[in-house]
DNA sequence: CCTACCGATCGGTAGG
DNA sequence: CCTACCGATCGGTAGG
C-alpha cells in the first residue's frame, strides 16, 4: 500500500516532469502562447485531459514550464561559471558557458528565455511578471560576478556594473537568436567576440594583461 | 462609372490599410501568430469574411502586415538618419532615430520586427524568410553607413564593419524589448549609450574628437 | 490517468 | 463588403 502509493506519486512526478520537459522544448520554438493542451498530448501519447489534471489550467502549465527552464538555465549556464575561481576567468566562462548553451539548442528553439521574454514583454499578466524577475535574476548573475570581481581587483573600480551587464547580456541574447534565425555560427561568434571585449574593457589591467577574458580572439 | 469604380477600389485600398495597420500594432503586442482574422474584424467594425476577402488568407495578411511595418521602419528610422550628412552625424541619427521610434511607441508593443523576428527565428517558412530578409536589410543599412562614414574618413580603416552593426543592432533591439518588459527609460538610455560607444570607439581621431557621435552621454 | 463531452473560436468557403 | 455556414481545434469539465 505504502510502496504503491510511492510508486504512483513518483510516476506523477515523472508524468509531470515529461509534461513540462516538452513544453519548455515546444515553447523555445513556438512561444508560451504556442502551447496547446492537446499538441502536448499527443506528442507525449496521452489525453487532453491528462496533460491538463497536472495542471488545472494552461497558465499553471505555463508557469510550470518557466520554473522548469530556470532551472536548466541555471544548470547550463550559471553553474559551470561557479566552479571557476571569482573575477574574470568565472565572467569568462559564463559567456563561454552561454554560446555553449546556445550552440548545442539545448532548447530547440534557442535560448528558452529569449523567446518568451519578448514574447511577453508588452503583455500584462502573470507570465509577464515571471518572466520580468527571470531577466532581472540573470542580470543579477551579471552584475553579482563583475561586483565580485571588481572587490577582488580583477574589474576596475569605475566600471559601471549595470551597464556592463546590460551590454553583456545584450549581445548573447541577440546572437543567439541571430544564430537560430539565419542558422549561421558567425552570429555566436560575434556574440562571444562582443561579450569578451565588452568584459576585456572593464578589467583592470593586471587581470587583462593575464588574458583570461581574452579567448582565440 | 469610371469615378464609381475608382472610388470603390479606393475605400478598398484605405480598408486594406486600416486592416494591416490594425494587424501590424496587434502584432507587435501579441505576435503575429496571435492574429486572428476574428479579433481583426472585431477591432474595426467588420465580419470576418470582410476582413478576409482582402488578402485570401491568413499569411497573405501576416506577409502584407510586414510589408507595411518595413516601410514605417524605414521612414521612421532610415529616413532621418539619410538627411544628415554622410559618416558619423548619420550613424549618430539612426540610433537617436532608433530609441525615439521606441520611446514614442510607434508600435505599441515596441519595435515590430524586434517581436516577430525573434518569434519566427525557429519556425521555417515564408513568414521566417521574410522577417530573414528585413534583419539582414537592416544590418545591411547599419553596414553601408559604415562603410560610407570610413569612406570619407569619419570611421577608422580597421574598423570590423559587420562586428560593430552587430553590436549596435544588439543593444538598441534589447533595449527596446527591456523598456517594454520593465516599462523603465532606463533601458533605453542604456542602449543609446551603448550604441553610441561602440560608434564612437570606431570613429577616427577627428570626428570623435568633434563629438557628434557622442551626445550628453 | 481515461472517455466523452461542453461552448467558444479558429481559418476558410458559398453565395450574394 | 455582408450573412450564414463548414470541420477542426481550443481550454476546460464531468464522472470515473
Amino acid at each position: 500500500m505504502e510502496a504503491s502509493a510511492r510508486a504512483e506519486r513518483s510516476d506523477g512526478r515523472r508524468t509531470r516532469a515529461a509534461i513540462l520537459r516538452k513544453a519548455a522544448d515546444l515553447a523555445s520554438v513556438e512561444g508560451l502562447s504556442g502551447l496547446t493542451i492537446g499538441r502536448l498530448a499527443t506528442e507525449l501519447g496521452m489525453s487532453k485531459s491528462g496533460v491538463f489534471a497536472h495542471f488545472g489550467s494552461m497558465e499553471e502549465l505555463q508557469l510550470a514550464a518557466i520554473e522548469l527552464a530556470a532551472g536548466i538555465y541555471a544548470t547550463e549556464i550559471v553553474r559551470p561559471a561557479l566552479r571557476e575561481p571569482p573575477g574574470a576567468a568565472r565572467l569568462a566562462r559564463l559567456i563561454d558557458a552561454f554560446i555553449s548553451y546556445s550552440e548545442r539548442h539545448v532548447f530547440p528553439g534557442g535560448c528558452f528565455f529569449g523567446t518568451t521574454i519578448v514574447e511577453f514583454d508588452s503583455r500584462p499578466g502573470r507570465l509577464r511578471d515571471r518572466l520580468a524577475r527571470a531577466q532581472r535574476d540573470w542580470i543579477e548573475v551579471i552584475s553579482g560576478f563583475l561586483i565580485e570581481g571588481r572587490r577582488i581587483g580583477d574589474v576596475e573600480e569605475s566600471a559601471d556594473v549595470g551597464q556592463l551587464a546590460f551590454e553583456i547580456s545584450s549581445v548573447l541574447t541577440t546572437a543567439d537568436w541571430l544564430y537560430n534565425l539565419h542558422g549561421d555560427a558567425e552570429a555566436l561568434a560575434r556574440g562571444r567576440r562582443a561579450a569578451m571585449r565588452t568584459l576585456s574593457g572593464a578589467l583592470a589591467s593586471p587581470a587583462r594583461a593575464s588574458g583570461l577574458a581574452a579567448g582565440p580572439d
